[in-house]
Parts: structure tokens; sequence; C-alpha cells
RNA sequence: CUGCCCGUAGCUCAACUGGAUAGAGCACCAGCCUUCUAAGCUGGGGGUUACAGGUUCGAUUCCUGUCGGGCAGGCCA
């Protein structure tokens, strides 16, 4: 696996020479790594500790021929061999210094790869079926799912966004009857009102504009209210188009958009579902029992066999998910990242099994999947769990209302996916370095406003020297900053964007503890551009870190 | 009962996918502003990585078991 890291690259290749000499042939993957003790160097490897096996000889002496064949340059200070055969490098200054016109040329690019140039990924995510306004879980969803998007894209592939929702389900018939009652007066605690009816206000908003004869649009699409109380089919549909518009600002208030919203009922009028069947059976991986179609989803890995088509003739959710991810397959997508939470992830075995065994070609591991746990909003020390527009939970706007997108989205990209967070209203609403959103922001704030105190061209940086760069703190953020290429490529691969708003906390502290120890507009003009180099060079990276995030960058705080 | 995920400082979380002495931030204690934003910084104490084995030069990481937590287990979605 290629590496993204500047230097490690170029380590890397002079590694690779001296190995040409001493072990021709042989196979290594060669592992680069920054070691957690200053005193072992800035790098190391641990190539002679692979060799020692496969040439059956002592870890130390292969370390010492690889340092001897080592080509000359001007990177390296000192190689030394160390531990079980650890090869440490100790990297002159120039070399650290190297970054920062890197980074500088780079701009808006740096940090970009392009391990996914000429592949396309369909990331689907939120797909919330219109029954209500987006709770936090979404929120989530909708901060993880962009994140990924813009990271694959920082890595070159080409990025298709999409929301799959299902407009003529159960789910979509019941908030039809809900919108129904509220329109004829009814209202939630009436002895009349139904059991599973939704009771938030936004059934009432919805039954007063229906009856108003409204027109609604949203992205996807148009409809204007027939009025009439009876007519449960225009309730529905107005119904849908009226929550999709209300989808459509909360996710407009959270920066998000789509590519596409792909219908689950689309899928049965196109005949997919019904071609997914025919695929299924000619494949011979069904059969029939109790008056239902089965799927032999067990021949790949699931626990049971899983009902197609039901005895009543209709056919199970997970038909047309099969239908559907043979679509995103058929239509040149050849990876497929799906994000959903925890609770659905019982159905992963069985729409692999399905894709499997409908011998279409598609791999074993389509598509991917990352599973996200709950969020709980904690608000003055006490857990908010419900609002009066949903009815029974805390919505994506709330959130966004109470504190700002900035601080919604850095801090639910601020966990791993799997592992359950809980929001503290008050700690975003801080202006303190308790509240880490503020502390990075804050340190490009203050970068910015050096820049501003200066009042010089960054162009006239291009030609500094950056030898007077001596000082810890200095090398500190040189040594990060080379790191944040990486950062993002895992990130990426591992789809985790809070491997990225780790780094770039830290990056941030490591840039408030230079500010605080060093004074950058000083006198002496070199040490002035020197230092103003390394400033703009760490302004880029947290500037292309927090968009990245969906997150912004103010120049004034 | 079965499957998947998780278990790291008092709390919230990291740890470059098998590397050397497990790191940050809160909280606690002690300091730093006539200076480009103190919305900041510096120092200190804190750990048998849930537990018991196994794999190898080397394990928080991989395997097995136990304990504890989450989510699933329908001809619901």
């Amino acid at each position: 696996m290629p590496s993204t890291h500047p230097l490690k690259d170029q380590l890397a290749l002079l590694i690779g020479a001296a190995l040409e000499t001493v072990a021709p042939g042989a196979p290594v993957s060669l592992e680069i790594e920054r070691p957690k003790n200053p005193g072992h160097g800035d790098f190391s490897s641990n190539a002679a500790m692979q060799l020692a096996r496969p040439l059956k000889k002592n870890p130390r002496e292969l370390a010492q021929l690889i340092v001897a064949e080592l080509p000359v340059s001007p990177l390296i200070a000192k190689a030394e061999i160390a531990g079980a055969g650890f090869i440490n490098f100790h990297l002159t200054p120039a070399a650290w210094h190297g970054i920062v016109p890197q980074i500088r040329a780079d701009g808006t690019q740096f940090g970009r790869g392009d391990a996914g140039t000429g592949h396309s990924v369909l990331v689907e995510f939120v797909s919330a079926n219109p029954t209500g306004p987006l709770h936090v879980g979404h929120g989530r969803q909708a901060a993880l799912g962009d994140a990924i998007c813009n990271l694959y894209a920082a890595q070159g592939w080409e990025v298709y966004r999409e929301f799959y929702y299902n407009d003529a389900g159960v789910q979509i018939a019941t908030l039809a009857t809900s919108v129904q009652v509220r329109a004829k007066g009814l209202k939630p605690g009436d002895a009349a009102w139904p059991e599973a009816a939704y009771n938030g206000d936004y059934i009432a908003d919805i039954a007063a504009d229906f009856l108003a004869r409204q027109t609604v649009k949203s992205d996807d699409r148009e409809y204007t209210a027939s009025g009439d109380v009876n007519d449960l089919d225009s309730i529905r549909q107005f119904a849908v188009a009226y929550l999709r518009h209300e989808q459509d600002l909360d996710l407009k208030a959270f920066a998000v958009r789509f590519d596409n919203y792909y219908l689950e009922s689309s899928l049965y009028t196109s005949g997919r579902v019904e071609s997914t069947v025919q695929k299924l059976e000619d494949a011979g991986k069904t059969y029939e029992q109790d008056g239902a179609l089965w799927l032999r989803t067990t021949d790949y890995g699931d626990d049971k066999d899983r009902v197609m088509r039901k005895s009543d003739g209709t056919y199970t959710y997970f038909v047309p998910d099969v239908a559907y991810h043979i679509a995103k397959w058929e239509r040149g997508f050849e990876r497929a990242i799906n994000i959903q939470g925890t609770d659905h992830h019982g159905t992963i075995a069985r729409v692999r099994a399905g894709l499997q065994a409908a011998g279409v070609g598609i791999p074993a591991g389509y598509p991917d999947y990352l599973l996200h746990t709950m969020v709980r909003v904690m608000r003055g020390g006490e857990e908010v769990k419900i609002s009066k527009r949903a009815g029974s939970y805390v919505t994506l706007r709330d959130l966004i209302e109470w504190t700002s997108k900035d601080a919604v989205r850095f801090f639910l990209l601020s966990r791993k996916a799997d592992t359950e967070y809980i929001f503290d209203v008050d700690l975003a609403l801080a202006r303190n370095t308790d509240n880490p959103v503020y502390y990075v922001q804050y340190a490009h704030a203050r970068i910015c406003r050096v820049f501003e105190e200066w009042g010089g061209q960054t162009a006239a940086l291009d030609s500094a020297d950056l030898a007077p760069l001596t000082a810890t703190h200095e090398l500190a953020l040189l040594q990060r900053l080379a790191e944040y290429p990486e950062v993002v490529a895992t990130a990426a691969r591992e789809l985790a964007p809070h491997l990225l708003v780790h780094y770039l906390q830290m990056l941030a502290g490591d840039f408030h503890a230079w500010y605080n120890a060093e004074k950058f507009l000083v006198d002496e003009a070199a040490t002035r551009l020197a230092r103003l180099a390394l400033a703009d060079a760490t302004r880029i990276a947290i500037v292309n870190g927090l968009t990245l995030l969906g997150v912004s960058a103010p120049e004034k705080m």
C-alpha cells in the first residue's frame, strides 16, 4: 500500500534501493513508522526484522547491511540500528523544512490523493422515509455520509450521493391516516385517535396545508393538495411531498446535498423486483415452503433462510433491497457504501447473500456498510428526549438551531461511528478550549489575524529561507503537517472521519503551543518570513481538513 | 438461547491495522497576559489495556473461553 507521507515516500525509495542489493527479489512489505519515542529518530523501518525469517538471518546483521547500502541523501542526518533490528532514521532540518513549500504550492489540493482516480463509488445515506422531520441519528448519518463523500472525492474517486426511500409502505399509510384524522378535527389523546398514528405537531401543519389546497415542492417532487379529507391517496401524496420538503430544509441547514433520490416503489414499477426474483429462481437458490418463496441465504453465511415472497403474494422488504443493489452495480458503481444505524445490521448478511445468489458478478463484500449507534442529547445536565415539533424525538434542526451547523457536524464526527455518542449542547456553545470545534477554528482565526497585522502578500513568502525554524514547537508542527495526507487517506479507507477530527485537534494544539511560545512578527526579517510561511502552511491544512468535514473556517472569531 | 459490535486513566476518547516506555482532552493541583485574540499556553499526579489462556522476536491489536454493556434475531421495515 503506497504511503502518502511526503518524507516516508522518499525514505521508502532509499530503503528500497538498499534492499535491491542486500536481498534482491525478497518479498518485503516496506513499513516506515513514526516512533513514539523521539530518541528513536524521526522514522523507523522494520524491514530487517521482516526479512529475518525468509532469509534465516539475524535481523540486526541484516539491518547493518541495509544501512551500509543506503544511498547518500540530503534528507538523512543519521541512520542507526536499535532494539531487535529497527533501523532508525534521523532526518536533517532541511528535510522537514521542505514540507512548507510543498504545502503552500499545493494549496487547496494539499492532502488530496489519486488512489481512486478512474473509480466510482455510490454512497447511500440518511435514506429516511418521509414520515417526519430528521432526528439526531439522521444527523449523525448525514455528517458521516457527507464527510465520507468528501474524503473519497479527495482520493480521486467519482462520488455519487444517493438518498433511498419508500413512499408507499406501511409507515406511509400510517402517515396518511394520521394526517386524515387530524384534518377531520381529531387530536392525539381523543378517544377516536388511532393507536398507531403519529402525534407530532407537524401532522397538524400538514393537515392544515392540505385543507388549504397548498402546493409543496421538494427536491424530487411537487404536489398540489386536493383538499378533500376523504381522498386518502391525495393526502398520502401531499404528506410525502410535504415531509420530503421538510427534510430538504433540515439537510439544507446542515449543508448536505444529494445527487439523487431513489424510490423503492420504482423498483416495482420498473420490473426490477420481478427480474431479481427470476434471477434467484433461475440460479436454483429458492424453494417453496408453507405457501411462501424462500431464499437459501444460509448458503452464504446467514444463520437462517429468509422469506422472499409471503404467502399473501407480496415481497418482504429485503427483495427490493437486493434489486436496488443489483441496480447500483449495473449503474456502474464498482463500490457502494451504505451508512445505516446499527439496528439494521441484520440486513447485511441477507442482502449480500441475495447479491451472491443472483450470480450477476457482484464481488462478495458488496456493498460496504458503515453502521453507527444512537445519539443522545444533553442540555443543562439533563437528557433531552422530546421535541414538540416531532412528538417523540429531538430533531436535527433543533440541534442546529440550539448550537450551529459547524458544532453539530464536528461533534457528530468526533467519535467512531460504532460508539454511542452523547451530544452536549452546553459544550457545543462554549467559547473556550473545552469546545473542540472552537479550539480548531480559533487556531485558524489567530493565523488570519497575524497575516492581517503583517499586511504583506503571501507570495512574498515563496522565497523564504526556512532555516530559522529551529524551535521544538516548530519542528513538532512540521512533523504534524507532514502527516496530514496520510490521515486523509486512512480516514477515507477506514470510513473513519473521526481520525481527521482528532488530527485537527492535535494540529490546532501544536499551533496554539507555538503561538504562545514564539512571536511571529519579529523585527528580524528572515525569522519573520520563515514563521509566516509555516503559519501559512498550517492555515492551509486546517482549512482543507475542516472543509472535508463540512465545517467552516472563520477568519475572525 | 443464537449472531454481530463494544470493553483502554475517575470521565470522554486516541493509538499510523502486529512494534520499542499505551497517548490527548476534561476534572484535580501549581504557574503564565505593558506582546500577533488568555476563546490561549506551561508543568504535575494519575494504567495489570475487563479477566484467563494461546499464537511469535514482540499483542491494546490476531485466535479460544469467561464476565459486563449495546443492537439484532417476524411471511414487520
